[in-house]
DNA sequence: AAATAAATTTAGACAAATCTAAATTTATTT
DNA sequence: AAATAAATTTAGATTTGTCTAAATTTATTT
C-alpha cells in the first residue's frame, strides 16, 4: 500500500463520505465540505486522479475508484480504532474524540493500527455507532433506520447518532439513550413530531423532532 | 503553547539531542543527523531563530533558547510516551517503537497526552530507559555511567541502552539483561575490554567490549 | 601570513498545496 | 434558442520546505 499525504487522506476521506449521500460529489460540495476554494479542489483531482484513486472528467464531477475507496476505508479504520481508544481507554468523551483522531489517522502504520485494533479487542463500531472497516477494509453495513421511521411499538436497538456535539451528548446522557441501549416508541405526536419512548422497562419519555432526526436504530 | 510544523519539530528535536553532547551544534552536523543539506539547515536555522526558538549568529552554530528547550522536551515527551504505550500495551518489541513513535510524537494534543501519560500510570522512562518529560516539562536526570566504568564488585542497576537496534535486543535478551536488571562487574580483561558480570544470584556471564559500550547503570 | 581547505551562507530553482481573478463550460431562464 | 447565472477550470501568484551550485567566511597548513 502506497502512502499519501495529510491533504490528499482529507480530500479522498470527503470524497468517500460525500458519496454516500450522493453518489457523484462536485467540486462545490467538497470545496465547502473542505472548507477550502473550487480551484484547490480541482489542482487536487487532477493528482488523485492521475494516482487512479478517483474517476474524473472535468466539469463532471468525481467518485472513487476501487482503489480510492480501499484507501478512504483504511483512513476510515484508523480514525475510528483511535475515536474507540480515545473514548475506552483514555475516558475521553464521545464529543471530544473526533477532533483528536483527525490528526491520529493520518499515522499509516499497517502494524500500529493492527495492533490497536487487537488491543482493544476487534471493536465493530466507534464511540458514535459508526462502523470500524476491519484489516481487509471490509465494512460491515447494518440497516439503520430514523428513530422516527420506527413502527410504534417495536422495540429496537440504538445504533449510531448523526450529530457528534457536546450539546446533543448531554441531552443523550440525561435521557439515557447511548449506543446499545433498547428502545420503543409508544407514540408519535403530528403537531410537533415528538415522541414517546420507553428505555427497558422505564417510565415513558418524551424526545423532540430535533433529537429523533438524529438518533438512528437497527432494522431487524 | 503555538504549533510546530512536523519539519521543525524534526529540527528542534535533533539540535536538542546533539546539544547533550556538544553544547554548541553545527551546520554540517545537523545535516547529517537530519540526513539533509547544510543549506536547507541555514534556511530552517533562521526561521527558528525568527521564532525565538534557537540562538543563532551566521557561522557561529546554535543552541536552543529556553522556549525552544521547553518545546524539545515536549516533542521527546511525547515521543517516550507513545515509545512506552507501544511496548507495554500493544507488545511491540524494544526496536520497533521508535520509528512508529516518529510519526505519533507529531500529533500534539495537549489533552491527548497528558491522558496517554494518566493512563500508562505516570512512566518514568521509556522502554530504552530515557526519562520521561512530565507534563511540565521537567526531565529527572539520574547520573548514569557506561557498565564498562562501574568499579568491580559494586551492584548496579541497568538504567539505560543507548543503542536502540533489533540485534542489540536479541543479544540483550539472551542474555537476560533489560532495564532494572541488577548488574555486578567481577572481571574486566585489559585484553579485549570484554566484561565478567553476575546478574542477580546467576552464574558469571561475559559480555564484549561492543556490547558493554551500549549498557548505562545508576550511580548510587 | 598567504594559500588552501572546510564549513557555511546566499541565490535561484522546484514541488506541493493553496489562493485570487479571469476564462470557460454547463445549467437555467426568459 | 439566446441570454444570464452558476459551476468549474485555468492561469498565475504565494508559502513552505527542500535542493544545487556559487559565493563567502572561517579554519588549517605550509
Amino acid at each position: 500500500m502506497l502512502n499519501y499525504t495529510t491533504s490528499e487522506e482529507n480530500y479522498i476521506k470527503a470524497i468517500y463520505h460525500l458519496q454516500k449521500v450522493d453518489g457523484m460529489v462536485t467540486t462545490n460540495e467538497l470545496a465547502a465540505e473542505l472548507e477550502s476554494k473550487p480551484a484547490s479542489i480541482t489542482d487536487m483531482m487532477k493528482k488523485l486522479k492521475a494516482k487512479k484513486l478517483l474517476n474524473y472528467q472535468p466539469y463532471q464531477g468525481f467518485r472513487l475508484t476501487a482503489d480510492g475507496t480501499k484507501v478512504a476505508l483504511g483512513i476510515i479504520r484508523r480514525h475510528r480504532l483511535w475515536e474507540f481508544f480515545l473514548a475506552e481507554k483514555l475516558k475521553f468523551t464521545w464529543d471530544e474524540v473526533h477532533e483528536v483522531a483527525e490528526d491520529l489517522e493520518h499515522v499509516s502504520n499497517k502494524k500500529l493500527i493492527d495492533k490497536l485494533d487487537e488491543y482493544l479487542g476487534f471493536p465493530r463500531v466507534d464511540p458514535h455507532g459508526d462502523p470500524i472497516p476491519d484489516a481487509n477494509g471490509k465494512i460491515e453495513i447494518s440497516k439503520k433506520i430514523c428513530i422516527t421511521e420506527l413502527a410504534v411499538n417495536t422495540v429496537s436497538t440504538v445504533a449510531s447518532v448523526s450529530d457528534h456535539s457536546s450539546e446533543i451528548l448531554e441531552l443523550l446522557e440525561h435521557k439515557k439513550i447511548a449506543i446499545g441501549t433498547k428502545v420503543e416508541v409508544k407514540k408519535k405526536f403530528e403537531f410537533d413530531n415528538s415522541l414517546e419512548i420507553k428505555i427497558n422497562r422505564q417510565p415513558v419519555i418524551t424526545i423532540s423532532e430535533q433529537l429523533a432526526k438524529n438518533i438512528f436504530v437497527y432494522t431487524s
